[in-house]
RNA sequence: GUUCCGGUAGCUCAGCAGGAUAGAGCAACAGCCUCCUAAGCUGUAGGUCAGGGGUUCGAAUCCCCUCCGGAACGCCA
């Protein structure tokens, strides 16, 4: 279906062939602050009036009689100063507009943008060391928001996860197992320098001790505690994880690029591109050539990889796997690492912006007005885990989904744990549901809801014309915050859509004797409750059906 | 010292490919349930858009400088 404000945009580049032989690349449709001003408005003639030496308010009065003219489109069109030219929508453009929503279904809002590109998504991809904390909520949201956006847009999407089980930390780990262990069979090992503290590991120790009693107090290697710890901790996440409403297409082990002898294939091309150097028994890569800072060590004098290493390999690997955009969902603390990161993939791939990495900001906690440190070492951190259980998952995805990726946010615990009737993703779920108890109450008094509607007489009024409106431009919308990839401005939305909708109920009786006029708007009324339930399902947050 | 973010109402944040009187939630104040769920609605109050220059018909939005806050600057991951 085409938009409206498609309609209105094309109205628009013919009264400008028409009027001055003239043709733009973009041209801007708004909807004006003020909904008095019209329900659209251009700045077209402003913009135009440098080239054609012509005062805007002139150029807006040549164009308005051609645009006038499309009756199918308008209702009315006005000029105001300096500039603007403001549309009225004709009310048989709404009723069909609102006729296609309905035929449209769960489809409306699906766009083309994304056809036939290949994006793969990773994102939290914490380290299989412990629990998940706030840090990675936050990552865990923004990129299961922006893939299911996404894929609305139409691009081909995979959620993949980066398991990080071949490095140092995972050493770490299984000797923070094993100390654990030790000392739950009476011996006085600590914990090692760089350990991990939480109460994961020692759970984890306590059930290897159940299953093998001491059998391993005197086995030097560390192998089964590598294994153990690695995939009991990520089953760990992936159950938080999917209580969090993130589901993912594809863990990728780093271990196993070690394992196909893909790192070491990465590294020998690099090395017969001419693209590294020895100095001091170090590998470097020549990234400062390729817009980095500086060179980069990819082997370490010891002989070691460093984490950019496989890291290569591993982004080299998404590539062959077909994808056309790579995006990464990072914390503000890796932005350092980017300019390396890019500058190897443009080395192996020859193309530069296939990937396109997301910064997260940081998120501050505060609980009784103070900052809380999230470190996992020390296991005092917030669990997203905690989260869910104390708020709610719905509650913490919208609250992350509202926020821009790259605002600095304060999450306050106090007001978010104990407050909850106070979050605003009641507001929002409150104007789905209110939808479905009217609905339920429609069908009791007698209505049937499901019968179609052919013929509108009694949606004319602001707050219905509003309603009609605000629902018509969610494509717009989907479309808008996929291509910029900003999910939050899909929550905007939600809340916007979800205002109307209250403000409409408050001043519209929708059940009534008059039954024309009770059918129309319950027509409208399910129509907006499918784009209320779409727009929360991307966002990850349920559409409740009574509150 | 360098790089990346941020600074907008009392608080948390939108708005920033330049456009009309700078918005929302919460908090405050005043109203609204004999009427489809008051987790709602209506209204009032609240702003030097950090500060200073510049670009132009027009700047919260673009450019430069300064200040404040966060983060990163490893042969760690």
């Amino acid at each position: 279906m085409i938009s409206i404000d498609t309609l209105i945009e094309q109205s628009i580049r013919k009264a400008l062939k028409e009027a001055f032989d003239l043709e733009l690349e973009t041209l801007e449709v708004e909807v004006p602050s003020d909904q008095s001003l019209g329900d659209f408005s251009t700045n077209t003639a402003m913009k135009l009036a440098r080239t054609l030496r012509k005062n805007p308010f002139e150029i807006a009065n040549t164009l308005k009689p051609l645009l006038k003219a499309h009756t199918e489109l308008f209702k009315e069109v006005e000029v105001a100063r300096p500039g603007f030219i403001n549309f009225f929508i004709a009310d048989s453009l709404l009723e069909a507009t609102l006729k296609e929503i309905d035929k449209a279904g769960h489809t409306f809002g699906d766009s083309s943008v994304g056809e036939n590109t290949h994006v793969n998504i990773e994102f939290v991809s914490a380290n299989p060391t412990g629990s998940l904390h706030v840090g990675h909520a936050r990552g865990a949201a923004a990129g299961d928001n922006l893939a299911r956006l996404m894929k609305k847009a139409g691009y081909h999407v995979t959620k993949e996860f980066y398991v990080n089980d071949g490095g140092n930390q995972i050493n770490n780990l299984a000797r923070s197992i094993k100390a654990r262990y030790e000392q739950l069979l009476g011996k006085d090992t600590p914990i090692p320098e760089d350990g991990y503290h939480g109460p994961e590991i020692t759970k984890i120790a306590n059930t290897f001790k159940n299953q093998y009693a001491d059998k391993f107090l005197h086995v030097d290697g560390l192998d089964t505690f590598k294994e153990v710890g690695v995939s009991s901790l990520l089953e760990g996440l992936k159950d938080d994880l999917h209580a969090f409403g993130v589901d993912f297409d594809l863990f990728f082990s780093e271990a196993s690029l070690y394992e196909d002898g893909k790192v070491e294939k990465t590294l020998e091309h690099l090395k017969d591109s001419g693209l590294t150097y020895i100095e001091e028994d170090a590998v470097f890569l020549k990234t400062g050539e390729y817009g980095d800072d500086k060179d980069r060590v990819i082997v370490k004098s010891d002989g070691s990889y460093t984490y950019l290493m496989p890291d290569i390999a591993y982004h080299l690997d998404k590539l062959e796997r077909g994808y056309d955009v790579l995006i990464d969902v990072l914390g503000a603390d890796h932005h350092g690492y980017v300019p390396r990161l890019k500058a190897a993939i443009e080395m192996m791939s020859g193309k530069k912006d296939v990937l396109d990495v997301e910064m997260l900001q940081l998120v501050k906690v505060l609980r009784d007005g103070e900052e809380l440190k999230m470190s996992k070492r020390s296991g005092k951190a917030i669990t997203l885990k905690d989260l869910i259980d104390e708020v709610g998952s719905d509650a913490i995805r919208y609250f992350f989904a509202r926020h821009s990726l790259n605002t600095h946010m304060d999450l306050d615990l106090d007001l978010a744990l104990k407050k909850t009737n106070e979050n605003p993703v009641y507001y929002a779920q409150y104007a789905y549901a209110r939808i479905m108890t009217l609905l339920k109450k429609a069908r009791e008094k007698g209505f049937d809801t499901d019968q179609p509607v052919f013929e509108f007489a009694h949606l004319g009024d602001d707050l219905t014309r509003g309603l009609i409106l605000k629902v018509a431009s969610y494509p717009k919308v989907i479309e808008d915050s996929a291509l910029a990839r900003t999910p939050h401005k899909l929550t905007n939305y939600i809340h916007s859509l979800a205002s109307t909708l209250h403000g409409f109920y408050g001043g519209v009786q929708v059940l009534s004797d008059a039954e024309d006029a009770s059918l129309e708007r319950i027509y409208l009324l399910k129509v907006v409750a499918g784009v209320l339930k779409d727009a929360l399902t991307l966002i990850g947050v349920e559409a409740p059906e009574s509150m």
